[in-house]
Parts: C-alpha cells; sequence; structure tokens
DNA sequence: TATGAATGAGTCTTCATTCAT
DNA sequence: GATGAATGAAGACTCATTCAT
C-alpha cells in the first residue's frame, strides 16, 4: 500500500515517517559539508554516504542545489536558535561571565557558520540562492549579530557599559575575531573536520577582558 | 637557434629574458583570482586571458595547482610587505593617528588576502601547500598578525599603551574585524570582484575607538 | 474482497469494470501522443496525467513500449474506421462532390496519424512492433489507402473515370498530398498541438481540380 | 608547432586542414542520422563511430545541437542544390520526359530530406532552430518546392501545359507522393538504412502519366 | 619551447522499471 | 491490485592534462 522504504532506512530500523529518506539527505549533506566542505560535495558522494542509489537526490530535491540550500539552510537556523538561546540577558548577573558567556556563544556560532558558508564562495548561483533564503527568513547571521549588538545596548541602558563605547562596533569585534577563529580553524592539517570542537574550546578569556576595558565606565 | 617565444610576448616585445612567460602567466592567473576567485578559474580561461595556448602552463609549471600556489604565494608575499611598510612605528605621532593608520594597513591586507584564500576552501590539496608554502616562507599572514602586536607592544614600552591590555589579543580583535570585513565584503551582487576596492573605504573609526578606549592607560 | 481501484476511478466514478484502469491509461498516452507527440512522453507523466501512482503501468502493460503501442494501435483503429465511415460511394451523388469529400476524409485521416507516427521513427523497437501490429489487423493506413484505390476503382466501373487513369496513382497522390501537409503541420510554433485542426480546414479544391481534370473520360 | 591530429585522421592518412575532424564529424553524423534518426544519435555514439574521444566533439562545436543542426543544414542544402542542378528546363526536350526527370528529382530529393528531418520532431528546440537556419538561408525545401512550381508554370508559358492547371496543386501532388514514399521507406525492417536507395528506383510512370493526363492541353 | 586539438575521467541529471508496503 | 519511493544505467557536458607537430 505504500512504497518501499530505502533499504539504508529499513536496514537502520528509522523511524518510517514519511520524508526520512529526505531529513537523511540532508543529514549527510550537512555532515558532508561540515566535513570537506563544498568542493568534494558531488551527488555520487552525497548517494555513497548515504548509502542509497544515484537517482534518489531527484525524488526528494529540485537537484543538488536545492539539497545544499536546504541543508545550509537548516543549519544556519539551527546555529542561530543555539546563539539566541545561549546569549546571556543584559543587567543579570556579573558582566563579566555574561560578556565570556556571550564570547563562547558567538565563537560557537562562527565555528558552525563559516566552514559551511566558505565553501560557498566562487559558487555564484548557490551563494546567491544562500543570501536570498537567509534574508528571506527571520533568523540569518545577520540576526545573531543584531542580538550582540542588543546586548551591549541592553547593558548601557542598565548603566553597566558607557554610552560612550559604540555597541555596533564592539559587536563587529567580538564577532570578527571568532569569525577569524572559525575560519584559521579549517586551515589545519585535512581541511576541516572537527575544526568547531578546537575552536570553541580555545581561550577567549583575553579577549573579553580588552572589550572589558573598551566599555568600563568612567572613573573605573 | 633559440626556442620559440610566445605570441603574445613577441608582439607585446616583451623581455626575452628566460621565465617572461611564466611570470606573464603569474600575473594573469593573480588578476583572475582577484577578479573571479578561486571557481572559475580554468586552465583554459588563464591561457585565453593569456593569449597563450592551452599548453603553455606546463612548460613551466608542474600543473594548475603548481601556477596558482606559485601565484598565491606571490601575492600573499606582495600583500605582506606593503602591510609591513604601511605599519607605523611606535612611539612616533600620536596613538590615535597611529592606531588609525594600522587598522586600514589591516583592513587593506584583509581586504587582499581573504578573497584570495577563500575560494580554497574545500581544495584540501592546493590549501594544504599554499598553507605549507606560507609557513616555510619568512612572509605569510602570521606575519603580518605579530608586526601588530609587535606595534601594540612597542607602544606598551613608551608607556602609552597600558601594559595590562593583551596586546595579542588586541592584535586579533582588529585582525578579526577587519577579515569579516574582506569576507563579507565578497557576499555582494557578483560575487566578489571589487571586493577589495569598496571594503578600504569603510569607515573604521568606531573600531579603533574601541581599541583606544581598551588599550588606555589607567587614570585617563 | 476484490482488489484496491485507483483512486482517480473511485473519485469519478467511473465503472468498477475490470480493465477500467487500463482504459483510463490507454486514453491519457492518447491525448499526451497527440498533444505533445512522443519525445516527451514519459511513464512520470502518463502518470502524473492520469492522476494514478508511477506504478500502475506495469499491472496492465508489459511497459511503456506496450502501452504507447496499444494506444497507437487502437487511435489508428479509429481513425481508419472514421475514414471508412466518411469514404463516398462510387455512382453515388456528383462525382465532384464525391471527390471532394473523399480528399477531406484523407487529409483528416493523415492529419490525425501522421503526427502520431512521426514521433515513433527512430525508436526502431517501438516503430516495428507498431507496423507489425498494424499489418497483423485488418486495418491500418494501408486499409485507408485501399479503400480510396476501391473508390476509384468503383467509379471506373460506373463508367464516371477513364479506365486509363491509374488508380493505384490517383490515391497515391491524393494520400501524398495531405500526407504532406499533416506533416508540415507539425512545423508551427511549439511542434506538434492542434496540428490536426489546422491541417483539416486548408482548401483542397485545387488539388481536386487536378484529380478530377486527370480522371476525366476522353472528350470531355 | 602545430597541435597534434587526432589518430583516425593520422591513421586514414586524411588532409591535414584545418577543420578536418570538423568536417569527419559531420560527416559521422550525417551518416548515423540517414542510418538511425535522431533517436538512437547519442553523443558517445558519434564519438565511437568517429573513433574519437568523447570530448573531441566539444572542441569543435557548440554543443551535440550544433553539430547536428550543422550536418543538417548542411546535408539540406546539398539535396537542395543537386535538386535544382537535375529540374528540367521548360521549354527544353519532351514534356513527358521533363516530367519523368522532374518527379526523380523530386523523389530523390525526399528520399533523403524526409528521414533526416522525421526524427527531428518532438525535439522542438532542435527543430526550430534548424527551421530557422533553413528559413535563414536561401535553399530548404520550399526553395525544392518553389523551382517545382516555377518548372510548370515555364512549361505552362510555353503553352506545353494547360494554363487552367494549377500549377502549385501539381507541385503538391507531385512533392506529396513523394514524401509519403520516402515516408513510407523507413518503415522497413531495421527502421532505415538504405531507405534512401529503395525508394529512389520506385516506379513513377504511372504518377507521371497521371499528372501528365491533368495538364493536358484541351482538344488532346 | 609553443601550439591547440585530443583525451577521457568525472559531473549533474533523467527516466524506465522494480518492489516493499 | 495500487502506491510512489528506490534503483541504476545512460545521457550531455566540463576540464585538467597530454602530445604530435
Amino acid at each position: 500500500m505504500s512504497p518501499r522504504r530505502a533499504k539504508v532506512l529499513r536496514d537502520h530500523g528509522e523511524t518510517d515517517s514519511p520524508g526520512a529518506l529526505r531529513r537523511h539527505l540532508i543529514d549527510v549533506t550537512q555532515r558532508l559539508l561540515a566535513a570537506h566542505g563544498f568542493a568534494r560535495l558531488t551527488t555520487r558522494e552525497i548517494a555513497r554516504e548515504a548509502q542509497v542509489a544515484d537517482g534518489v537526490l531527484y525524488n526528494h530535491f529540485a537537484g543538488k542545489d536545492d539539497l545544499v540550500v536546504t541543508a545550509l539552510d537548516e543549519r544556519a537556523t539551527e546555529l542561530v536558535n543555539e546563539f539566541l538561546a545561549a546569549r546571556p540577558e543584559p543587567g543579570v548577573g556579573a558582566l563579566e561571565e555574561n560578556l565570556a558567556a556571550l564570547a563562547r556563544a558567538v565563537l560557537k556560532f562562527n565555528a558552525g557558520i563559516v566552514p559551511l558558508v566558505t565553501g560557498l564562495f566562487g559558487q555564484t548561483e548557490l551563494l546567491d540562492r544562500f543570501i536570498a533564503d537567509i534574508h528571506a527568513g527571520q533568523v540569518g547571521p545577520q540576526t545573531a549579530f543584531a542580538a550582540t549588538v542588543d546586548y551591549v545596548e541592553g547593558e548601557q541602558r542598565f548603566g553597566r557599559v558607557d554610552d560612550d563605547a559604540d555597541a555596533v562596533a564592539v559587536a563587529e569585534l567580538l564577532f570578527g575575531a571568532c569569525h577569524l577563529r572559525g575560519f584559521v580553524g579549517q586551515l589545519g592539517p585535512g581541511t576541516g573536520g572537527g575544526g568547531e570542537a578546537r575552536a570553541v574550546d580555545v581561550d577567549l578569556d583575553a579577549i573579553v577582558n580588552i572589550l572589558l576595558r573598551a566599555m568600563r565606565l568612567p572613573g573605573q
């Protein structure tokens, strides 16, 4: 009555829910993108890694680009949501700890998003679609950036951060430093793979201290 | 009876020195890399743009990768040298102006280097060779970074910057913000091409101000 | 507990008779063949147009070719029967009007059959099966042709057409001209679809007049 | 100094002229088109038959369509020119023999052109390009048709054909009958291949006689 | 050494057919 | 029997590299 399920799903006893293989393909694509970037990402490689026939992709997506953009959009949204959840609340807790937590969240976000986006450069069409999707939806990197600015401005309203410290500049410095770490994290041997884990653990205290110095109130 | 010279060199009356065509190919490759990134860079495109036969490349380089890495290495060295030349001297001139000049130099460096390197991700082999070459030579991005740290430490020795401000962290924030701008500058319409010119003109004052606040001596 | 009926049949309250879905598939295939020819005819397109699952086809036919040949055979038979019904009777009515009616019937027949058969060329296997089926059955294009020859010979027996006019040649000229019109009718914008309607309305008087001149009795 | 030649050309000692392989590919394509029609014509088949690598095609043509259209255009032009050369001159020689010669030329033309064009139906884009090319150039099937009409009108001016016989209708009947023969000639076993040779030898006398009867002057 | 056509492995995509449900 | 996702064998096309001239 229902059509057969892919062997890989049957063998692994995955849920029978409709779209299970679509989900599987997105997962595999996200994994491969994180591991090797876009360049090595061929439809055959996706199919092989997904233990599925070459053609399946086209039963669930309009084409390779559609699958890739879907995987990217979804992962980007996840990362943004994780960031928003981890972002500290202005006026609550110690400023030093808040900023440290914020920095960790920004670093984690960049460690995740940078490898994903980096490979897209030069793939004009794909990049354009990704950017369009991100701008169309509510959540993209700019959301994370705006939330960071919001946090700093919030602390300014609580009088814990000097009003003369430009909130946007602070956010840009923090994002920039973390972005750089995410970028450099890809340069290791084997080019990626685990870049996230490595980068996130890196010490951020020195950076947080500098920003705290920049934001401190007069007379402190 | 010396071997034939490429028509393009004959026509343009370039020097007959050995390696003239090698030079020409590197120049063209650098130009194309800056214009469209790595993705659109085919050997045929290089040959066409160089007004040279498809095969010449292999008379002067081991292959496409060799040519590209050579072009990248060289351009990176140029950018580093330009940066080193523009870097202000500690203790000389006003601190505010020095830092502004430093920031401009860092931004220019990143605006140049980021588009070059970005396209390499995913091209594992190529990227690894580029990194190895950069580490083997004396001048790479890390040289520019180290010079920035040196400047801050120099000002600290002159007593114009608080010793408690971590020089490495300051450099990382500055490099990070500029790197981010170089990166985002590629996202515009057409994906690359002219990113450099655009990004360099962007206002850096707010960022410089934040760093100045972070580095100021106690009691100021 | 009889087997399930296709949703499309249930929804449209069609007869429950066995073979209802087979009939439906043939109808849809004929419609698609007439509209877009053979080239765009995929099994998925047939299934979609028939509002039926991709696989049903194989429950009622040996494969795509079997379905297509069945559809073609049937439509060819219909066209032949329509032609036979429209063919005038020798000796009854005015010769001029009879021949005009005959020409219209021949044109209609060709306008219908030509687009069907044209797409088959190159599909060796399919074409061979179609030809074999047509020769095996009683009714094919050759039946229509023979009937045309019969008519002319009939008029000869009534003494209304010169015995020296070769009936086969007359039929061949008439069929040929109409075939050509059916063929050229496909060349219009969109390549197919509506060719039939267009071609049938075309003026045939000049052609009929020439044939009348050729068939006239001596001394007329 | 010059690039190497394809092995197939070297082995067969063909002329070294530039474009030799382009010519070879066109020839092979025309042969395959005549033999099996368009459906079996894959780029691999062309390459295999031409004894060259799969990619060569793209060194000489924009793509498969470009090669096919080029081959078709060229062959169509040849056939038209052959027809024009064989067409009799009005007023010269016996009318009966002239018309027989004309009929043979028309038959030969159709025997050549029909198999070529038939396979194109359904290949909308290709067909459109072919039609556009034919209309842009001076010589296409319509040229042959017009030349036939011209001949009949010429004989009318010489008073050897009745002015009341519509020249266009005569041409349409002749072309139609020959077109039909070319069409049916493809239906034999194996679908094509030698269709031309077979069809051309077929007896045309009966058809010519009918047309002569239709064109004869009053009182004859 | 320069030339540029030839090479062929590899890419994305289509689609007739199969088959577990 | 009906379902429709899974299958995998082609198909057109790209492009780094080779090599006879």
